[in-house]
Parts: C-alpha cells; structure tokens; sequence
DNA sequence: TTTGTGATGTGATTTACATCACACTTCCTT
DNA sequence: AAGGAAGTGTGATGTAAATCACATCACAAA
C-alpha cells in the first residue's frame, strides 16, 4: 500500500480527500466491486442515476455527445476519486455518459445503501455535503473558465487544472503526468482539434509550454494564469 | 384555466420547495431577516462563504464580472429561492457576486447554526443534500446548454429555463410574467445585446415568439426545444 | 518491408459572433 | 411639454474559431 503511493504520480488529489480516513472505510463497507474495461460505460444519459462510484484504480469520463456527433467532456475522474450523481432520494435520471477510458476497479454504492449510512452516521452526512459542495464548486468555476475567456482562456484554465490534477513539479516547471491528444484537450473545452494545435503551438513558440516525450510541460504558469485570470482557487477545487 | 392560476403571480417553481414544510419551518427559526434594497450586494467574491440566504421576497442574481467589464449572470433567485455557497463545513471564498436586484427581504442562515440543526435533524440533512444535488444538475445542464449549442442554442435554452421560472400558460402559448432586456439576457448566454436582439428577431419572424406589452410569448415551444435539443428535464431543474 | 491507422501540423476558406456606429422608440422626469 | 436616459433595431465591418483539405509523422501490424 505504501509501496503503491510512493509509485502513484505526485500531487494526484483525490476528491475522496474530503472525507476522513474513518468514512471512507464506511463507504467502502458497503460498495461492491467491479471491474470494467476500458471503451465500457457506466451509465449512458437517460438511465436511472442511483449509484455512486469510487474508482479505485482507473480512469472515467463524464461526456456529452451532441446530436451532431460532437462530444464533450465533462469531468475525467482517476484513481481515487467518487463520482455519480447524488441527489440521493429522488428519482432521477443521467444527463451525461460515463465513459471508462482505462480498465478500472470500480466500487459501487448503492443509493438505497448509502441513505441508511448517512442516517446512521451524522459526521459521515456532514463530509458528504461537503463533497457535494466541492464538486459543484468545481463545476461552476469551471463553467466560469470556459464561458468567459474565449477558447485560449479555456485551453489555459484546462491546462492549470491538468496541472492540479496530474502535475509533478521539477523547480519551477510542472509536467502533466498523462497523455492527452489535442482531439481530448478539444473535448475538455469545446473546441476543434485544429484550434488546440495552433493554441498550443502559439504556447510552445511564446516558451509557455514545452513537450518532453509526448508529456505537456508547463514552464510559465502565471503566464497561463493571467489568460484565465485564475484565483488560484485550492487545488482540490481547481481540477480537472 | 381556473381563475386562481390566473392570479397566481406565475407558475412560480421555487428552489426550497424540495423541502418539507417541517424542515422549511426548521430553516426559518435559525434564520435572522434583513432588507436589502435593489443595488446592493449580500456579497462579494472573495468574501468568505459563510451563509445562506433564504429569498423571502426579492430578487437576486448570481453574477461574475470579467476584467474587460463584461457581467456573466450565473443565477437569478427569486422569492422562496434559497442559495449561498454550502460546502459547509471548510472555509471559503465565493467566486462571484450576489447583487440584489429588487428589493429584497433575506433571511440569512449562519453556517455555523445550519451545522448544529443539520446534525440534529437528519431528515433535514437528506433534504438538504437533495436540494444541494438539484442546484449542482441545474449547473450542470446550463453548462451544457450554454457551451454545446451555439448563441442561439442558450438563447432557446433560456427562453425555455424562463417557461419554467416565470411561465404562465393561456392555452398553447407561454407568457414569460418577467421583463427582460436584451442586455440582461445576453449577460445569461455570455453573447451581445446586439446579437441577442437579432436572435430575438428571427424568433420573432418565424412566429416562434411574440412580444405582449413587453413580454416575451412562446408560441411554439417545441421548436426552441429542438434548437437546443432539450431533453425535457424535470421542471426543477431546467430553471434560470 | 510495406501498409494501415491515429495523431499532429498548417494553409485557405467560411461562419458565427462581436464590435462599431447611429437612428429610432419608449417612457420617465421636472 | 420638452429633454434626457434607457432600451431597441439594424447596417457595416472586424475577428475568432470552425471547417475543409491535405501533408507529415509515429508506430503497430501484416
């Protein structure tokens, strides 16, 4: 297990974080585990949304395809991360896909489960609600990052949160720990292909940015920062 | 058409209507009420997030201000409306502004008492946690309204989250009972005044709106649902 | 080795939307 | 009743980004 963490990229933040090392041992009593291939979905738009997720080793995207075929991403969830819809007791229904992008090992939860768990436990009620509270943040700031400052500001905030998300520091340069093609940085801020490939050759010619073997790494963070006009919100928040 | 839903102000949907009447009534004891006029702020981004606020006549919209000047209208609350940023449990900051709209009577709820009736009252807490998973689908959708369908798309999309917010139906046509500028919708789509204007015209030409005194009429709805490929989310959900 | 496939890089063109500029309307005010 | 402010409507022009159309590259499989 130490051995695990010490290989695991640095700085990875889960947003499990958020509960105490007691409450996930809740949650994880009552998951079951699954596996699923990379190129499976967990749930598509339109089916019943009773379920939580804790991935415990993997990736999953939560997308959106247009009618047109486009599609976008929403979130990417690793290692660590819960996820699913949570408007615990009510019937409702997805209005994204959860797309797995890396064979993974999958903890369910029910919701039925996890209603008698929060009513049983007040303190485990208290960081669920503020895991709820961090994803919305999450979402709205990032909302914010993609409406307000055209495609380079999105393309930088994205950039920002990569780093938050899968950053490893040498000095003052940060490489993003993960492969993405320019067809993924397009879908992370609804974008073309074309249009990330001259943003990021823009950045690499201004010495923004840099590739070293197919990884992004950044070497001017503020310059980034200051195209988005980044808070610098916490680092849990501000991911991916 | 029964006369009383003619009097009735709208079909006014408010966001606390997902709590009980015995949980609303909890609410109102913790909270202390204030009056704010049209023009103020209840607060600030960057002001420590430390409160809710119950709408108990008013208006307030949820906004974000660009450096080049620009508003970016996230939310508009209305009365019976609650909202604040609830993560409750962790210090934090708010990213955008509250600005009062029309003058307004708030009960204000201390984070720090939520807690204590929170803990006490686990029925509340799973109300509560509903209500805070509809606020973050509500994000959620408009994100995706707003980034996947061009100005037009969130143009249709907001005349729909309008419907739903101020709707009043006479027959097959929907009176928004709301005035609204093509300013203040083009700060809820992040696009122009002018541009929203000619949207509004084409609408206008196609016979898919109408204007009454000043009021917007959908006269055919369904058509703005193709626009922007609406799903036919839950009422409480696909609001402004 | 060749061949196929997915990814990158880049020019030319089109489109969507913003910007600028100004006339016109409504309604408020003193 | 006149003047002003706030809102609407619309042309002309500029610009960001999408689209289209290829060339090139990396690398895995036949």
């Amino acid at each position: 297990m130490t051995d695990m963490l010490q290989r695991k990229p640095v700085s990875q933040v889960a947003n499990s974080d958020c509960f105490t090392e007691e409450s996930l041992t809740k949650l994880k009593e009552i998951m079951y585990e699954m596996r699923a291939e990379s190129g499976n979905h967990l749930f598509w738009e339109g089916d019943t949304a009773d379920k939580l997720y804790f991935l415990k080793r993997g990736q999953v995207k939560i997308t959106k395809a247009s009618d047109e075929g486009k599609s976008f991403i929403l979130y990417v969830y690793n290692t660590g991360d819960l996820f699913g819809q949570v408007d615990p007791f009510q019937n409702s229904v997805h209005s994204f896909n959860a797309e797995v992008t890396e064979n993974s090992i999958i903890g369910v939860i029910q919701q039925k489960d996890l209603e008698v768990l929060l009513w049983q436990h007040g303190d485990l009620a208290v960081e669920f609600m503020k895991w709820m509270g961090l994803m919305h943040r999450m979402t709205q700031t990032k909302f914010r990052d993609l409406m307000m400052f055209g495609k380079p500001g999105a393309l930088c905030s994205t950039l920002i949160r990569l780093c938050n998300t899968y950053g490893k520091s040498h000095g003052s340069e940060i490489v993003i720990t993960k492969k993405l093609t320019n067809s993924e940085l397009a879908d992370m801020i609804g974008a073309t292909r074309e249009s990330v490939n001259r943003m990021l050759g823009d950045l690499k010619r201004a010495n923004i940015i840099a590739m070293e073997n197919n990884y992004i790494v950044v070497k001017d963070l503020p310059y980034l920062r200051d195209i988005c006009q980044c808070e610098n919100c916490p680092v849990d928040m501000c991911r991916i």
